[in-house]
DNA sequence: CTGTTAGCGCTTTCAA
DNA sequence: TTGAAAGCGCTAACAG
C-alpha cells in the first residue's frame, strides 16, 4: 500500500536530502545562508516531492501574506461594470502582478458582517475604491494598523487618500460647458448608497460621497463664476453611473426643459449615454446643447467629449504601492482639462 | 507603561472571560456547543479587547482559507478590460460576495514562477479564464488536486471546462452573416499570445485557445454550408479582442477587400469596431454589408448586431461554485442565436 | 457543555 | 554553515 497523498512538508523534503528543517527552509527563505552543496540537495529533493511552501504556514509565522485586499463599494461585481474602477484596478492589478503579490477581492455587502470581511483573508495592506467616511468596512479597516490606500476619500486618519482635486477639475470643465450657455443642467452620480434617481435643484443636492460632493461644489462654482443660478439649475441623479441610465436621463431632462443648452455630466460614462440621446434627436451639439464629461476614459475621447483627464491607472498603481508599505509620498496627483468638439469655444 | 500593541488572542479572550480557550473558539466557529451565557462572556471579552480571529492560523489547522484564486490570462490588468471576461468576473464576484469568500486575482506572467504564482496564496480552488491546453500555471493548478473551474477550455482532467458549443454557435451566426452574401471576411481574436496582427486565409489558421479555434471550426463550416470557400476567405488577426482595433482593421479590411458582403466578427467587441467604420463610412448595413458578433453584450445588443447570447455572468456564478466545492453537474450550458438589424434576412 | 492535549508547517532564536 | 527547540494562533480529537 503507498502513503495516502499528503501534502510534503519542508520536513520530507528535509528527510528526502538528508539534512536538517532549517537547511531546507533557509534554501527557500535566505538561500545564502546555506552551501552550494546543501542548497543543491534540498532543490532535488523538493523538485521530487513536489514541495510547495505553504502559504498560512508561513503568515502564520511571520505575521504577513503577500496579500492585499481591495474593497470596491457594496457590490463586489461593481469592480468589474465601472470603467474608472476598471482602470484604476487594472493598475492595480499591474503593480501586484510586477512584485508577485495577489490582489484579493473582499466582498462587501450589507448583510456581511464588516469585520468579517476584513478579516476574511489575511492582507498585508488594503486598497479602497472611493466610499463614504462612514464605511464600516473602512473604520474596522483602520482598527489593523496596516496600510490602506483610498481612491478619491474620503480622507481619514491613518490612510492615504488618492485624488486629484475634483472641486478645481470640475469647475474647469463645466466653466467650458457653460460658455455661451444659459440653462444649463446637470446629470450626477448617485448621492447616497439608496441610489435614488431623482430630479432636484442643484442647490438642495449633498453627496456622501467625497468625490460626488467635490465635484458638485465645484460645478456650482463654476456655475457662480459664470454668473448663472444653481438655484435654477436642474440636476438629474442617477441610481447608477451608467450609460444607458444616463440616456434615459437624457431624454427625461431634454422633454421637461427643452430650452437646456448645456449638460454638464459627472462622468464620461454618463456624457456617452447622454450624448447617444442627443445624436438620436439630432440636437446640434455643441451649438444647441454643450456635453462634458469626467475622467477622459477612452471612449468618450474617441466621441470627442470635452473632459478632464486623470490617470486612475497610475492611481491603482499609486494605491497598490502604498499598500505593499511604500511610504506615502506627498506627489499632488495632476489633472488636465481636455477640449473637444462637445463644447462651444470661449468666446475672446 | 502599559503593554505593547498586541493583537489579541483568543487566549487573551478567553482569560478575560474566565473561561478555557476552546469556549472562546466555540463561540466563534461553532455557537451552539457553547451555553448562552458563555457564549456572551466570550464575545463580550472580544468586543472588548478588538479580537479579531486570525486567518493564517485558521487556514494552517482546518486547511482552508475561504479564498479562490482567479487567473486570467497574461496580464493581471486584462481581467478589467475585457467586456467578457469582465461579465463572467461579475458572476464569480458575486457568489463570492454571497458565500463570503474573498477572490484572488492571482498574477500571471511569463516572468513569474508559475508554481509561485499558484502557491502565492492559500486557495481553497480555482477559476481560470479561458487559456491554452499548454499553460504552464494550469498544469501548476492540477497539481495541487484542488477543485478547478475553466471558462471556455481547454477541457482538460482534473478540471471542470465551463463553455458553450461555441462551434456550434458560430455556425449558426455565421450562417445569419452568409445570408445573400459571396465574399465574406473573418476578423478574429488573437492566434496565439506572441499576438501578432495579421491577414491570412481563413483557411491556414490555427488557434491557442480552444474558444478562438472552436470559433473558426463553426465560422468554417458554414461557409461550406454556404457552398463558399474558406481558402478565398481573408481572415484578419487582431493583437487584441479591442474594438479601437477592431475599427482599425475593418478599414483595412474594405480598403483592401472593397466588394467584402459580410464581416463575421468573432466577438461583439470586434463587431462594435468594425460597425463604427461602416457606419462611419456610411456603409449601407446590413444590405451591401452584413455583420456579426458573438457574446450579446449590451452595447451590441443596444447597436442592434446579430450576435450568440450567451450567459457569462452565469458560467461566473457557476465556475465559483464549482471552485468553492460544488460537484460540477453536468448541465450543458446553454446559447442562442439572437438575430438582429446587421444582417439580412434569411430568404424563404 | 467545557476543558486538555497535541500539532497544523513554518521560521525565529539560540547554540553547536 | 548547520541544527534543536520553541511556538506563531488556532481547532480536531478526545476526555470529563
Amino acid at each position: 500500500m503507498s502513503q495516502p497523498a499528503r501534502r510534503p512538508t519542508l520536513k520530507d523534503v528535509a528527510a528526502k536530502a538528508g539534512l536538517s528543517v532549517m537547511v531546507a527552509s533557509y534554501t527557500f527563505s535566505s538561500p545564502d545562508r546555506v552551501s552550494a552543496a546543501s542548497r543543491a540537495r534540498i532543490q532535488a529533493a523538493a523538485a521530487e516531492l513536489g514541495y510547495r511552501p505553504h502559504r498560512a504556514a508561513r503568515t502564520l509565522r511571520t505575521g504577513n501574506s503577500g496579500l492585499i485586499g481591495v474593497v470596491v463599494s457594496e457590490h463586489l461585481s461593481y469592480a468589474f461594470r465601472d470603467p474608472g474602477a476598471t482602470q484604476f484596478l487594472a493598475g492595480v492589478a499591474e503593480v501586484c502582478a510586477a512584485a508577485g503579490k495577489g490582489m484579493v477581492l473582499l466582498p462587501t455587502s450589507a448583510h456581511l458582517d464588516p469585520a468579517a470581511t476584513i478579516t476574511a483573508a489575511d492582507i498585508d495592506g488594503y486598497v479602497f475604491w472611493t466610499t463614504a467616511p462612514d464605511d464600516p468596512t473602512l473604520a474596522e479597516a483602520v482598527t489593523t494598523g496596516l496600510p490602506i490606500a483610498i481612491q478619491g476619500g474620503p480622507a481619514i486618519e491613518g490612510t492615504t487618500c488618492i485624488s486629484i482635486d475634483d472641486r478645481a477639475a470640475a469647475r474647469a470643465v463645466s466653466a467650458e460647458a457653460l460658455h455661451g450657455a444659459e440653462r444649463p443642467a446637470v446629470i450626477a452620480f448617485p448621492t447616497d448608497p439608496a441610489r435614488q434617481p431623482a430630479t432636484a435643484s442643484l442647490t438642495a443636492i449633498t453627496a456622501v460621497l467625497p468625490v460626488t460632493q467635490a465635484r458638485l461644489d465645484g460645478i456650482r462654482a463654476s456655475l457662480k463664476d459664470a454668473h448663472l443660478d444653481p438655484a435654477q439649475t436642474p440636476c438629474l441623479i442617477l441610481s447608477e453611473n451608467n450609460r444607458t441610465r444616463a440616456q434615459g436621463a437624457a431624454k427625461e431632462l431634454m422633454e421637461q426643459h427643452p430650452a437646456t443648452d448645456a449638460i454638464i455630466c459627472m462622468s464620461d460614462e454618463i456624457a456617452l449615454g447622454a450624448l447617444t440621446y442627443l445624436n438620436q434627436q439630432a440636437f446640434d451639439i455643441p451649438e444647441k446643447v454643450s456635453l462634458t464629461g469626467f475622467d477622459a476614459i477612452p471612449e468618450a475621447l474617441d466621441r470627442g467629449i470635452t473632459t478632464i483627464k486623470q490617470d486612475l491607472h497610475e492611481q491603482g498603481r499609486l494605491a497598490a504601492g502604498i499598500a505593499l508599505g511604500d511610504t506615502p509620498g506627498n506627489a499632488s496627483l495632476t489633472w488636465e482639462l481636455h477640449i473637444s468638439g462637445t463644447t462651444r469655444q470661449r468666446r475672446l
